[in-house]
DNA sequence: CACTGTGAACTTGTTCACAGCA
DNA sequence: TGCTGTGAACAAGTTCACAGTG
């Protein structure tokens, strides 16, 4: 299956949310496609990978392919509690930021090595000394980790995180990090999406 | 020319300025290509999407292939003035992030809606009320802007962007932008990464 | 000799086009 | 009729393998 069907599954489901809450109960693989810029069969496609969903005539049903795609994905009927590794600037707006609770994720703890953050209120946690990572990471039955601290420090942090049996790291810092195959890891670099743009605009004005 | 190539000539820049730090002067398409995991083949297709920028029998020279990157990207010999629009939690700790202004991006301007965060100071900048966007922007030359409003103000903000002359938008609201093809989007979607995590840990798992 | 640059082979991913169903 | 599901055709992207070069 195509890796990139996934990152099209968490796609669909943002615009189904949408759609549901504009109050419609069925939608065509034509209509989804359009949302994202993608043919209707890719739509179609994308699903066939993981069942039969649809129904001929109709379409799909909004909240049963809802459901499925949360079902795919390891969302439904599930929280993911994750832990987060750095709050200074980055990780205390991560924190703050809403859009995580509601497609379920929850942080539940939040670390830092420096003295003087560790034991602030944030949110409604407090900061943690990253000693304590691996009982609470046990107790609380973490998987996913939130990875907000400077470049300097990613690779020694995440082998620790790795050595506590952490599954998946979100990483923010501009590094290549080196994991086991077992471990994931989905990359947030904001200079690289800057770069990405700088390109596509000069070659644009090239074109004019 | 595949479109993945951008993104890994990113990805080539940060690790060789990596290399450059520690001292090396001279890299081979095998050494650079196990950094991020792609063959050396590949390596060499990318760059030579280009031109020609490696040496038979040495390899490529690190600084001067930094330097084509760069200009490939257009980060050479220029600071793109950044807008940043939405100084809520994710603007003010983007704005703090360090990284963007050695890559070539300098957040030249602060803007938000309202009226309790305008005129405040952010770290050297004092952000401003978003009616100043359009005189601004010409002014200073600005075509690169940081969205970070929340989802249900970004496609009105967005048109805005849109309207003044704004060519490439680094998006961090959860919502599929519509804009004309001449701009160009880049998105950062936090729930969507975490999304993607949980799918490759939950298989992972049943591989077990 | 160690390496790049590149056409040709291959693999992966997307679209087409149509059978089958409500 | 309006739509899904899917094999077959096609396109895009990656790797191979080797000629060419300092």
């Amino acid at each position: 299956m195509p890796k990139a069907v996934v990152s099209r599954l968490s796609l669909y489901l943002r615009e189904l949310q949408r759609v549901i809450g504009s109050g419609k109960s069925t939608i065509s693989s034509t209509q989804l496609g359009k949302m994202l810029g993608v043919t209707d069969a890719q739509v179609r496609k994308d699903f066939a990978n993981f069942g039969q969903f649809g129904y001929p005539g109709i379409g799909y049903r909004c909240e049963e392919l809802t459901e499925n795609i949360r079902e795919i994905l390891g969302t439904k009927d599930r929280l993911w509690p994750v832990a987060l590794v750095g709050c200074g600037n980055l990780g205390q707006a991560l924190l703050g930021y809403a859009g995580f609770d509601d497609q379920g994720f929850k942080v539940e703890v939040a670390y830092d090595v420096s003295e003087t953050i560790i034991g602030q209120p944030l949110g409604d946690l407090q900061v943690r000394d990253l000693r304590h990572l691996e009982v609470d990471v046990r107790e609380k039955g973490i998987k996913l980790a939130i990875l907000a601290v400077p470049a300097a420090a990613a690779q020694r942090v995440t082998d620790q995180l790795v050595e506590v049996g952490i599954s998946g790291i979100l990483n923010f810092a501009p590094v290549t990090l080196v994991v086991p195959d077992s471990v994931s890891i989905a990359e947030v670099d904001l200079a690289i999406q800057l770069e990405q743009l700088s390109f596509a605009v000069v070659k644009q004005l090239e074109k004019e």
